[in-house]
DNA sequence: TCTAATTTCGAGCGATCGTTCGGTGAGATG
DNA sequence: CATCTCACCGAACGATCGCTCGAAATTAGA
């Protein structure tokens, strides 16, 4: 499942990830567009003007390809979370400065975001996916332990749980609706989001 | 893409919609688990019992049994939600229940809302996808009215676009995390989405 | 019971799938 | 120049795909 062969050479080994990283950024393309089981190698062959043997010098299988564009997506997100909860800021700050770079977060990763959203079944249904599925779930943990601190304790009717999954069907959705030069911002739309969930409308 | 030779009959006529009607849930729940392009026709004869021919007896490909899946799962939302906005009805009253009436929709038909967001590129994509893709934009229409005439107008900071699109989000999202028998029931999961959207915390 | 309409079967069709592999040429190394 | 690594090609493979079709089984109505 891993990358066969990379060259050990080091400034070949640097064109060779780049390479890797170009076929990546193409195939969330037309993953997103079509489907990953809707896409076909061919397809691939010809959106990168590889053959299909050359395709297979960067990854084993197809299945590759999927996986590295859910960690492309989930790895630096998480760093980023990371750091921000890290602070002593305010929790109503931490959740504002995490929403905003969340969402500026899909929109720098928009097709990987829509894959990585489409695909569930196949990243839920079967173990080599467990990784990835572990990583989703520990940004869910970090979120929801930023929403519980940072909302007024115990409103009544407030339903922390629900806030957390409303927020994410919000936030992932976004990759689905948002233009690169839509009328609002990724930091105005996350902003949007925060008013909604702290109920400060 | 319609059915082929419904017998002329009346009362074979209602066993062929029933057994027509088995087949599209049985496909609705299988393409939810694995995805439209994953699931092949081998896997649907062995859930319906039915050999490979006999499922071609209700349908006339594959496609049909999405288009149909979408069908079944916008036309009564849509019925419903005509209804409800033709009611005088105080427009917040109208909103709370339309967002009750959806998310209990979408528990109902959890398998066909599942399908319905995660094949969102192959409705998308095609020509002869155009009148799911109508009827979609017809429910987000009334969807929009509502909310916009419940909310107070002119809110400081207050976008009903994004609101909207949010509560899209939500309450699609809601279809791949609701346990059947889980902690809040659809109504009390739609009242939370109303208490976030009017800003009433 | 006879007949015709209906329902189902399942082998098999052509097409396409993901993947393999022997070969080629470019470019660096000695 | 000889040698080796690397990047890539593209024909071909077995598997599987959606789907067809002639025949058999079942059923309804006269």
């Amino acid at each position: 499942m891993s990358p066969p062969s990379p060259p050990t050479r080091p400034n070949l080994r640097a064109r060779w990830d780049a390479r890797r990283a170009d076929l990546i950024a193409t195939a969330a393309r037309l993953f997103a567009e079509r489907g990953y089981a809707a896409t076909s190698i061919t397809e691939l062959t010809e959106a990168t003007g590889l053959a299909a043997g050359g395709i297979y010098h960067y990854i084993e299988g197809k299945e590759d390809l999927l996986i590295a564009i859910c960690d492309e997506l989930l790895e630096p997100l998480i760093d980023q979370a990371e750091e921000i909860v890290a602070t002593d800021l305010p929790p109503a700050d931490q959740l504002r400065g995490l929403l905003r770079a969340w969402v500026e977060h899909v929109a720098s990763h928009q097709n990987h975001m829509v894959v990585f959203t489409q695909e569930r079944q196949t990243i839920e249904r079967e173990r080599r996916w467990r990784r990835v599925r572990s990583r989703r779930k520990a940004f869910e943990k970090i979120l929801d332990e930023v929403l519980r601190r940072a909302r007024p304790a115990g409103a009544p009717g407030d339903d922390p749980q629900l806030t957390l999954l409303a927020l994410l069907g919000m936030v992932n959705y976004t990759a689905v609706w948002l233009h690169p030069n839509g009328r609002l911002s990724p930091g105005q739309i996350a902003d949007g989001y925060y008013d909604l969930v702290l109920g400060a409308a």
